[in-house]
DNA sequence: GTGAAAGCGCTAACAT
DNA sequence: ATGTTAGCGCTTTCAC
């Protein structure tokens, strides 16, 4: 159908050899014949098959990304950072959704890894990642990203402090004379999550009541009815604080109307639109893909120092959300 | 480095033609042969190479998807539900974002066809695909969405409906009472944003006033430039009308306080929790990237039959913005 | 039921 | 400066 460097080769009436050496640049071709050959080129419309190039050298110029969802905005803009820095170097990007399955997310590994992407960038879904490690030793580098890999698997992560920030969000309520402050967040399976709630308990110290604090998947239905039980304690809490941009969200809706200082992990767009403007902790999710893409492309230059452990830091937003 | 179906037959002391039966679970193996091939993989920790195999059978289970930006939550959504649906079919995605440049668009389809995808999904950032010709001949198949592809080309495209959502729009303001109703939207460049002016046009027939038209890039700067000329008309708008979610959002932070009646193209996450809420017209991202895909893998799947364009419906979200 | 040989489109190593 | 040969890891074809 398409046609391949030997169509090419006949029709310049050269030999395979010297259209490789033309198409790569290779140097030792006569500029005239060069001519000939591009000119078949152009004629025939040859692409170089990058498949069988591929097989040839055993590298495919290519990376695996396993994200949670790239509809959500966190993990967009991740992806996007991704994607730009390993582009510039020469990398396509192959992604797939884990949609928070352990499951899914080892399929699309796996499905990535019999493809030899030259390196894997992976938020894990699961807990258990012993599955990668035949692949680390066959060579194909992983970065993890946003949470670590489970136990017993020693690869570069890239993480955000997630127990600062939610220091960052407790001590500016406290400031501002709180002692009541609830946390509304994800299921402590979620790494993140349970760092997060970390930082809240060390924080409060003493003032930590466990009945302020709820873990849970963040629908709508869940967050009114835990707001309703903790409103109709004895001390009820006088502030919030809400886990991630999804549950920041839902948090606001369920409140419909009541009102709370709160302040949320993860900046939003739109947070300086409501009214008040929404106070929050802000990640860098562009910067968790950026130095996560880095980080795997020195691997892949050939970097086998010790994994590295990072961990970016967060900065609290304020907008009014917690003052009025 | 990695074991081959070669090492695996050795290992189990057969040819290499029945491990690939094995591997492909093609009949005509003794299960005791079978099982000893078997073993051997485990043993191994064999993983079929896909890329040999794909140069081998002619097809790579890819799918390329170019889009604008996956930062962007319109066109994250509607990337996922393209990864949805080619992964129930087997298929990887290849992604990438051509940042509304069409010699990147350009660049990322001659990556992916040079990889031999199965077939493209395509946001148009240019307006000239003849590039696309060969890979068309050649017999990739392609769909465009969102934007229909330059002249001269013929392919699939699923549209939304950007006049009639434009006519919903407009209509309801001019229900309202509005008779000054301005438009401000993206650059004439960009196929929605001219469409949706021609919608806007349309509806408001002798009420239509140019003065009270902007299409620009939405930044801050100039959408406050463009308002401020606006408001000081002798005619002033009494409604704002906005091409698009990014462009909603800028007018509402340019607005600062002021307010106007609007209504926006594109939903967005908050719009209800914005006081008042946010009247807009509502496209289906997830529907557009289903569609396209389903296309595409009909068209992967052999049919050959005419270029297929379809243009999906809006829906007019009514939340107080208007009314106030 | 099993295997040997050819070849997908390319690059690497070695002639000439 | 150009060409020949082998082989990447697999599937296809055909023979036993």
């Amino acid at each position: 159908m398409r046609p391949t460097m030997n169509d090419v080769a006949r029709a310049a009436g050269v030999a395979l050899k010297t259209v490789s050496r033309v198409v790569n640049g290779e140097p030792g071709v006569n500029e005239s014949t060069a001519a000939r050959v591009r000119e078949a080129i152009q004629e025939l419309g040859y692409s170089r098959n990058e498949g069988a190039r591929m097989l040839r050298r055993g590298r495919t110029a290519t990376i695996g990304l396993v994200i949670e969802d790239v509809g959500d905005p966190f993990y967009a803009g991740l992806s996007r950072a991704v994607e730009e820095s390993v582009i510039r170097h020469g990398y396509l990007l192959l992604t797939g959704s884990s949609g928070e399955d352990p499951g899914r997310e080892r399929e699309l590994v796996r499905a990535f890894c019999d493809r030899r992407v030259d390196g894997l960038i992976v938020i894990p879904a699961g807990s258990d990642h012993t599955y990668l490690r035949p692949e680390l030793d066959a060579g194909t580098p992983a970065v993890f990203v946003d949470r670590p890999p489970g136990p017993g698997i020693d690869a570069d992560t890239v993480l955000c402090d997630n127990a600062g920030g939610a220091a960052l969000a407790v001590g500016h309520l406290l400031r501002h004379g709180h002692r009541r402050i609830a946390f509304l967040g994800d299921s402590p399976s979620i790494f993140t999550a349970t760092e997060r709630l970390r930082g809240y308990r060390e924080t409060l110290g003493e003032l930590f009541d466990e009945r302020l604090v709820t873990m849970r998947p963040a629908t709508l239905e869940g967050v009114r009815a835990d707001l309703d039980r903790m409103f109709a304690l004895d001390d009820p809490p006088t502030a919030l604080f809400t886990g991630n941009g999804r549950f920041t969200m839902t948090t606001l809706r369920a409140l419909a109307g009541r009102w709370l200082p709160l302040v949320g992990f993860d900046d939003f767009e739109l947070a300086d639109l409501l009214s008040p403007g929404v106070t929050v902790v802000a990640q860098d999710p562009a910067g968790l893909g950026r130095v996560a893409a880095e980080l795997l492309l020195r691997r892949i230059g050939g970097d086998d120092g010790p994994s590295e452990h990072l961990r970016l830091p967060v900065r609290l937003i304020v907008r009014g959300s917690v003052e009025r």
